[in-house]
DNA sequence: ATTTGTGCAAATCGTTTGCATCTGA
DNA sequence: TCAGATGCAAACGATTTGCACAAAT
């Protein structure tokens, strides 16, 4: 991009928080991460968040979008979601929460966990540690 | 099994459950059905059931197998499940019902519904109708 | 100076498609 | 007969990988 390195506030906070990940603050994952964290919560695939640089003049390749996806998923910045086995959704909320998925667009909301009780789970076999609960409401819209 | 075209009772029934479906009654998709329907319920991809039916002196193409999935689940004999974005399962229980996904191994098992309660489901917008509730409980192992 | 990313293009993997050929009703 | 199925191989789209180059500490 042509100048000012940095957004004003929210600069030190990604970068504080690539940091704390323990992942290098390079300019490429930086503009990444600007663009996912900037505002609220959001769900993106690869393909979208490589569109978003590009309209943002960050030059980035698609793998390096990808590397840096993966790389902020195994540090906990993102979550991955799998809904549809085509593409994949990395979710900026990485708190407990569910997910409403509109088939025809393709499109996903969150629901708050509080909105989902779940009871009575049976004990996984050998009594294996949940990992997660993912639920998923698909919806005709 | 040995070889004998036809396993006795499972045969007629799954011949019916293909022409109640709406579906020709092929050699290929009989011999697939048999496979996929003749004992409990069970989870298979495409490639597995590919396997099995090289390994049953079946001869398909890996496409017929896509096929016959494919056609199967649009009739309600069987149901979809995209967990994991690299490939999809189909799963033979088309009812009201959850799963266990052991990350480790891939391998899926059914949660009856009665064992999941979930509860205050926020409205969809637009009044939107729920197509249907997955709910995915990942386990290490 | 070292180590860790990045870009590019080629490679992979699951899945789909086009089309000529078969087959069940 | 003849619409509907199948097989094959090529086409696809999402993701990954290999490797030379660049940048961060």
């Amino acid at each position: 991009m042509r100048n000012k390195k940095t957004s004003p506030l929210s600069g030190v906070t990604v970068l504080e928080r690539l940091r704390d990940a323990g992942l290098r603050p390079t300019r490429q994952r930086l503009a990444l991460a600007k663009i996912l964290f900037a505002r609220g919560h959001r769900h993106v695939s690869a393909e979208q968040l490589f569109n978003e640089a590009k309209s943002s003049r960050v030059d980035v390749s698609l793998a390096t979008v990808y590397n840096a996806l993966h790389d902020f998923t195994g540090k906990g910045l993102l979550r991955e979601i799998s809904i549809d086995s085509s593409s994949s959704y990395f979710d900026t909320n990485t708190g407990n929460h569910h997910h409403f998925y509109f088939e025809r667009s393709g499109h996903l909301e969150d629901i708050p966990s509080e909105h989902v009780n779940i009871s009575a789970l049976p004990e996984a076999p050998g009594g294996a540690e949940i990992t997660r609960v993912d639920v998923i409401i698909r919806v005709k819209a």
